[in-house]
DNA sequence: CTTATGACTATGA
DNA sequence: TTCATAGCCATAA
């Protein structure tokens, strides 16, 4: 566990992401100090060894709030329930409230 | 070495 | 408002 590329950065990043806390994937590039690579904190969660292991991908979402469409757990449907089990509020358009949730370092 | 791909984001029509 | 395109750059083959 050296070796450690962006992929691990940004697990460490998202596994401190507390409960009732969302972040978008361009918010966690950001706090790794490279907003450009938004799209590989998308491509480490694919990757990731799950939340079984501390990176709870689900608290990962859009900018707008949206989720992963077909890439999430099974559908967003799915996600949104966990979402829900943790305190995150959702709007009636089917959006993560990130106005309430979006998380602070 | 080059090419292809992608859980993003911003911009424009 | 939604839909399409461009740019971004690490990882894999």
């Amino acid at each position: 566990m050296e070796k450690e590329g962006f992929f691990a950065r940004t697990y460490e990043l998202v596994r401190q992401i507390p409960e009732g806390r969302v972040a978008s994937y361009g918010q966690i590039a950001r706090m790794l100090g490279e907003p450009r690579k938004a799209r590989f904190v998308g491509f480490a969660m694919h990757d990731s060894p799950g939340m079984a292991a501390g990176v709870p991908c689900h608290r990962v979402v859009f900018k707008d709030g949206r989720l992963a469409p077909g890439f999430a757990f099974g559908g967003p449907d799915v996600q949104r329930q966990m979402l829900e089990a943790e305190g995150i509020e959702f709007l009636p358009d089917g959006r993560v409230d990130m106005e309430r949730c979006c998380w602070e370092a």
